[in-house]
RNA sequence: GCUCGGGUAGCUCAGCUGGUAGAGCAGCGGACUUUUAAUCCGUUGGUCCUGGGUUCGAGUCCCAGCCCGAGUACCA
């Protein structure tokens, strides 16, 4: 019986640190002291080191212990906080006592110290910190994954991301970079005259995509809820309102398959401009991008994979039915009848009603993963999207575009449809559909939504960009669990001591719907 | 959901046609006052994902399950 509570993965590595943390409080030395200093930082040290080594001023660094190579009396490790590292060195004839007995007795790599001296140069040249103090800040019990191979197992990286992030320094690098372009895109918006806004993620009821939601329940209103799946037809409400430049970057919730493209949520950016059209937003599209790029990469050249792209170059446009036309050798249009794409196509799913559908399903199967190089898809059936408006003159074809990049849709956007009567009998359709069994479409129809409409919503263009999908090719990383942090996991194996009581039961069933 | 691949020491990995479970690094003990994968000597450490089965004998073969990945399906 030990007389501590362990973890059930507790093993005898983390036994002995345990024990030497205890060591140190009958030494006196507190290993996880209140007091934390926070100095100088790698980075400043390393930049400023001829001053400083000139001067001979004492620094002050704060951070992890990072390969220690150790000598009887005397040692080199690095030292690692979040700006870079310092190599430390200690010698014994140079600290107290007290303080190479810190060293000897009771530190490991993975600790976190704070060390204190001058700045010198080693004879292989690297810039080291002599320490003339050392202390203990908080001690590791649990020692770093091996330097060498690193920390390679994904299912580890992702549920232990505080290790991976020690022991992959790329991966700190890529969500320092993902959190660069977010700051970018903020920065352009609200030079732009946009306005930071917060609508809600839990709603009564749900709209502004086609997905399946997640369902949960307030229990002092007795309520069901969804997370949402969009924050759409609250931001266009704020357009009635007269906020007709907002922008919302924010967590959606998608209750659908995981994949390398996919997380059940997600980060979108989306914004609205009264006045602008979707024309004009696709050009508002290459600006935050070439910003988005220039805050991750410092530059607008980003590689993804195989692929180079430059987002300073302007981005082509397509035309949906061009594209598929191209695919399918024959120029096919919105009017195509069925049997004439049937035949081109040569086989089209069972589901695939009208020409809109069969188009749109030609595209996805054959042209978006073409679509390598950032490129603009434009006009899309008003079928299909029943929250645009349509192109002037042609009625069947939303003012839409989609932006593609390494096959993936990074950004949609459109013209927003603010016709009340026009948006009550789509939602309508909505509600059609949902009945016959298709169970993206939104089932309950936004009543408040179009009586917002009624009031008059200024002619606004809307977009939405997908962050994770951008950082991805910002960042070069093949999956989207690269560039979340935690992406969901199943829950890890439970003990056997675990048992699930009903009304844990319960609340974990309301979110599953089949 | 389906298909394929994977799960062995703290980490990274070997382990053949079934025959008493291995390496490197880390850890622990020792030597070592300019190293950087420090070096040298010695040494501890295992629910081989879980549960069944076949067998004299299973990390290995069979069945069921769990978890991860890739692909696929789904995904205005």
């Amino acid at each position: 019986m030990t007389p501590f509570p362990f973890l059930p993965d507790h093993n005898d590595l983390i036994e002995t640190r345990y024990r030497k943390a205890e060591a140190m409080r009958e030494a006196g030395i507190e290993p996880y002291p209140a007091k934390a200093e926070a100095g100088d930082t790698a980075a400043e040290v390393l930049a400023r080191a001829e001053v400083l080594m000139e001067s001979g001023d004492v620094v002050s660094l704060l951070g992890r212990v990072m390969g220690v190579r150790s000598f009887g009396k005397a040692a080199f490790f690095h030292l690692r906080d979040r700006t870079g590292q310092v190599q430390v060195y200690i010698k014994k004839n140079i600290v107290t006592e007290e303080c190479f007995r810190l060293y000897k007795e009771f530190l490991d790599g993975g600790d976190l110290v704070h060390v204190t001296g001058r700045l010198f140069r080693t004879k292989t040249g690297e810039l080291t910190v002599e320490a003339a103090e050392l202390r203990i800040a908080a001690k590791a019990v649990r020692q770093l994954p091996e330097k060498w191979h690193g920390f390679r197992d994904v299912e580890s990286r992702y549920r232990q991301r505080y290790v991976d992030l020690i022991a992959n320094p790329a991966v700190a690098e890529t969500f320092r970079a993902r959190s660069r372009a977010i700051s970018a895109m903020r920065r352009f918006l609200d030079a732009g005259g946009f306005m930071e806004v917060e609508t809600p993620m839990m709603q009564a009821i749900y709209g502004g995509a086609a997905a399946r939601p997640f369902v949960t329940h307030h229990n002092a209103l007795d309520m069901r809820l969804y997370l949402r799946i969009a924050p759409e037809l609250f931001l266009k409400r704020l357009l009635v309102g007269g906020l007709d430049r907002v922008y919302e970057i924010n967590r959606n919730f998608r209750n659908e398959g995981i994949s390398t493209q996919h997380n059940p949520e997600f980060t979108m950016l989306e914004l609205y401009a009264g006045g602008w059209n979707a024309d004009r937003m696709m050009g508002f599209v290459e600006d935050i991008l070439r910003e988005a790029a220039m805050g991750a990469l410092g530059g607008t050249r980003a590689v993804f994979g195989d692929l180079e792209m430059d987002f300073a170059d302007p981005v082509p446009r397509v035309r949906m039915v061009d594209a598929v036309s191209e695919a399918l050798g024959a120029e096919v249009d919105w009017d195509t009848p069925l049997e004439r794409l049937r035949e081109l196509a040569g086989e089209l799913p069972e589901e695939v009603r009208t020409p809109d559908e069969a188009i749109v399903h030609v595209f996805e199967e054959r042209c978006e993963e073409k679509l390598q190089q950032p490129t603009f898809v434009h006009d899309f059936p008003k079928s299909l999207s029943p929250l645009a408006k349509s192109v002037e003159g042609r009625p069947e074809v939303a003012d839409r575009f989609e932006l593609y990049i390494a096959g993936m849709e990074i950004a949609n956007g459109y013209s927003e449809l603010n016709d009340p009567r026009e948006q009550y009998e789509r939602f309508l359709e909505q509600a059609e559909r949902r009945k016959a069994g298709d169970e993206e479409a939104t089932a309950e129809v936004d009543e408040d939504y179009v009586r917002a409409l009624e009031y008059g919503m200024v002619p606004a263009a809307g977009l939405g960009i997908g962050v994770d999908r951008l950082a991805m090719v910002l960042t070069n990383s093949p999956s989207i669990r690269d560039v979340i942090l935690f992406p969901l996991l199943r829950t890890a194996k439970r003990e056997e001591h675990a048992d699930s009581p009903s009304s844990v039961e319960e609340t974990a069933n309301g979110g599953s719907t089949g």
